[in-house]
DNA sequence: TTGCATGCAAACCATTTGCAAACTT
DNA sequence: AAGTTTGCAAATGGTTTGCATGCAA
């Protein structure tokens, strides 16, 4: 589970095991939205919890530090933060604005393919989805 | 020759050839170095050249939404542009910040396993680069 | 007890906007 | 002449920072 795996790496890191940073963590636990730092702190703060802005920041950079989450780029406004670290693929629908995830064994290819040591990496398509085509 | 071939299609995109126009096209002209708007803005203007920095995100827009350059996503401080609009993947060296292109075959079998119509995408690998790997 | 982490508000900085003047067609 | 485009400066909005207080270890 996740939120498990989470908390053991960020104490095998020497990061310390905090209320918010467990929130956040449960937030993200399986979480398929790609959701902002906004959205993260809005939802919390629903559900009772008091956080602040910097916090959620400061959790989201020791988790993407650690390993933990992915911070990807699909969104020229603002990051967004993806716990699935697995190969996939983010494709935007343009018209529905729907992230897409694709786990596709086309992407180890290219990874391999680089000139050097792969440490991360962030594949964003964007364009009209199937069910957006269809409507139209 | 890419100068002509954008000047070429803002026309028949209906935008009309300025000066500033004009000047950015011939920066982006074989550019190799993903520049961000204040970079194109701060080398236009050493060049003796008046331009302003709203005219030069207008006119980054306008080309990117004629799919003239692309917009990349590979700094998550600032957007940078690239001339280059065909399928490649930009490896970031995180040590020497080095962008290297490269030109694959193995990218367009992705964008063919997506559920949709692509319109674009954007490519983003990080890690250390060979040149970095041998110097350490 | 010892630092690391949090929270607040202010600062920062890339990007956008409103509008009058200038220019392309 | 008509309608875009430019330029300026101010506004916006996501993200970061400094520092005092709080908390995990």
């Amino acid at each position: 589970m996740f939120k498990d795996i989470a908390i053991a790496a960020l104490r095998e890191n020497g990061y310390k095991i905090t209320k918010p940073r467990e929130w956040i963590v449960e937030y993200l636990d399986g979480n398929k939205n790609h959701p902002t730092a906004l959205e993260i702190f809005d939802d919390i703060r629903k559900s009772d919890k008091s956080i602040s802005f910097a916090t959620v920041y400061n959790t989201l950079d020791t988790l993407v530090k650690a390993n933990i989450i992915n911070e990807i780029t699909i969104d020229s406004q603002s990051s967004r933060y993806d716990p699935d670290t697995s190969n996939h693929v983010h494709f935007l629908c343009e018209k529905c604005k729907k992230v897409i995830d694709i786990h596709s064994d086309k992407v180890k290819p290219i990874l391999e393919s680089m000139p050097g040591k792969v440490s991360g990496f962030d594949i964003i398509v964007r364009g009209e989805c199937d069910s957006c085509i269809k409507k139209s």
